[in-house]
DNA sequence: TTAATTCCTATCGTTTTAGTTGGTTTTCTG
DNA sequence: CAGAAAACCAACTAAAACGATAGGAATTAA
């Protein structure tokens, strides 16, 4: 039931990227040097994130990648489904493309897991990047030495 | 972040304990035939629901497995925690020991995975088996050609 | 021109998954 | 008592997923 390195380094590179907002394309190596991610493996992630319209980049010396939008219109959901894949802790109940299953209709089984479902995406989407940002500021106006963990 | 096959048959298994509650012991083999699911591979999930207490068993020919409470006192989560551990999307926010992390304090990232994992911890265990039983019971007072679907 | 940086494809070792195999032990029934 | 039914148990295995790594090609600012 975990989640794999893609989504909590994808989330994490996501939330720096949103910390950074608004000061041009920051460089991959930036990004994995904070997170303790290797560059070459992120770089994989940047790719499956930009391809969803989620970032943008900028090639070539001081480039980098960017939010394709503000942290306040982009969900943690947006960002797991990317890299995880629609969400549902079994393929006959997922977002998207569930697989079918003859028993479909009468499946007491399936009630169980379209609750859980539906609970996981109501907690996805209701976390924003901005929130997250919101919460390090005011993490770090409350103590002297608290550090940007990101 | 799917469940493996120990969680989905697992629950399948003891909802279907759960239907039979009170007929005594069912043989193994009669759970693996209706669900379609590997005998032996059944075996072992059934070995670690009992060690967990959560089904008995009873050796020898007419011998069999029966859930160890009422269903009404056995929750989706008490399942699936046994099969597929403590609940949680990331290492350092499981409901059970915890992966220690350096900067648990103040890391957001945490925020978001715990909100996530108690959104989840609540749907399971809001349903019992108790329940999925009631409702498998209601749908085949509503529909003619209804069948067990479990 | 050169250094920085993204883009792209392929490969690879390890771990986990989802079983299978082949028994042993216990207990009911005829 | 014999035989069948059933739980118990340990070891093995093929395939998939995971988490990278390798090696370069293309682009662009300075």
């Amino acid at each position: 039931m975990k989640l794999s390195t893609k989504g909590r380094y994808g989330l994490k590179a996501m939330f720096d990227l949103a910390v950074n907002y608004g000061e041009g394309p920051i460089p991959l190596k930036s990004i994995a040097d904070r997170q303790n991610i290797s560059e070459h493996y992120l770089e994989q992630l940047m790719m499956i994130l930009r391809k969803a319209g989620l970032v943008k980049s900028v090639r070539g010396a001081q480039g980098g990648y960017m939010l394709a939008r503000k942290p306040a219109e982009i969900t943690v959901g947006d960002v797991l489904r990317v890299l995880e894949g629609p969400i549902g802790l079994v393929d006959c109940v997922l977002e998207q493309d569930p697989l079918e299953c003859d028993k479909a209709e009468n499946c007491i089984m399936r009630i169980v897991w379209e609750k859980i479902r539906d609970s996981m995406v109501a907690a996805m989407d209701s976390i924003t990047l901005q929130d997250m940002c919101d919460e390090a500021e005011k993490r770090k106006a409350e103590s002297q030495n608290y550090m940007y963990y990101i």
